[in-house]
DNA sequence: TCAATAGGTAGGTATTTGCCTAAGTATCTT
DNA sequence: AAGATACTTAGGCAAATACCTACCTATTGA
């Protein structure tokens, strides 16, 4: 339907959303110690092989990992800088935060300066 | 089906999948300004009030808002300390990899110790 | 008290996700 | 060249998502 989201448009979407899955995390996690072929990647996991590819490409699409294939064997590697670009997202939230607590931080002592 | 993964039981994914969300993130963005009421977070919205609504059911079940109802007017406000977790589990990475940067760059360091 | 206001429920639809099996297609390896 | 290896593609199914409209239920203010 026209009304309806369409899938995924934006980098943030399909970041957080390849973020949003324990078996996406857990390759994430791996490749933070180097990069790897798809199989060692799959080895861990108590799936199917092609439900494990699928896995990999939306972490491909988000632009968290790439892959490059060479003869048979396909390596995946971390790409952080979009993690990096996630993680700005949620900072600068989290800093909008800390600023109002510091604003009261000050107001209170001020409060106790004038006491 | 038992095989399939059963919906978001964790924190985690519950998390990012609430950030896997243009509208959501718009909110957060709107509670890092202040606490606010159901409507008023939902009048930029182009959407009806029932699929707003879940969307803040989604975020308040991520725990990354809290909301309480006083008289007809709902108050949300946002958790930073989810976002804070959030953010923490993808630092850890970011981390990870900038060690084998560093210890890439100190092996660098040290060839050029040598020369 | 009656109507406007603020929010909530019920129930329905299209799309996306996450998983599977079965059957390819390229590379090695022997 | 034949079999093993490492993916890949195709197609299918159930559950979750993201919307919607049509009511309903409390408050509050005139």
């Amino acid at each position: 339907m026209a009304n309806q989201k369409q899938a995924l448009t934006n980098r943030l979407d399909q970041g957080f959303h390849a973020l949003a899955d324990a078996t996406r995390r857990a390759v994430i996690a791996r490749l933070a110690e180097g990069e790897t072929s798809v199989s060692d990647l799959a080895a861990p996991f108590d799936m199917a092989l092609p439900s494990f590819l699928q896995h990999l490409r939306v972490l491909e699409t988000a632009g968290l990992i790439t892959t490059a294939k060479q003869g048979r064997v396909r390596t995946c590697r971390l790409e952080p800088g979009r993690l990096a670009e996630l993680d700005r997202w949620i900072t600068q939230y989290e800093a909008g935060w800390r600023q109002r607590l510091d604003r009261l931080g000050t107001l209170l002592d001020r409060k106790g300066d004038t006491q």
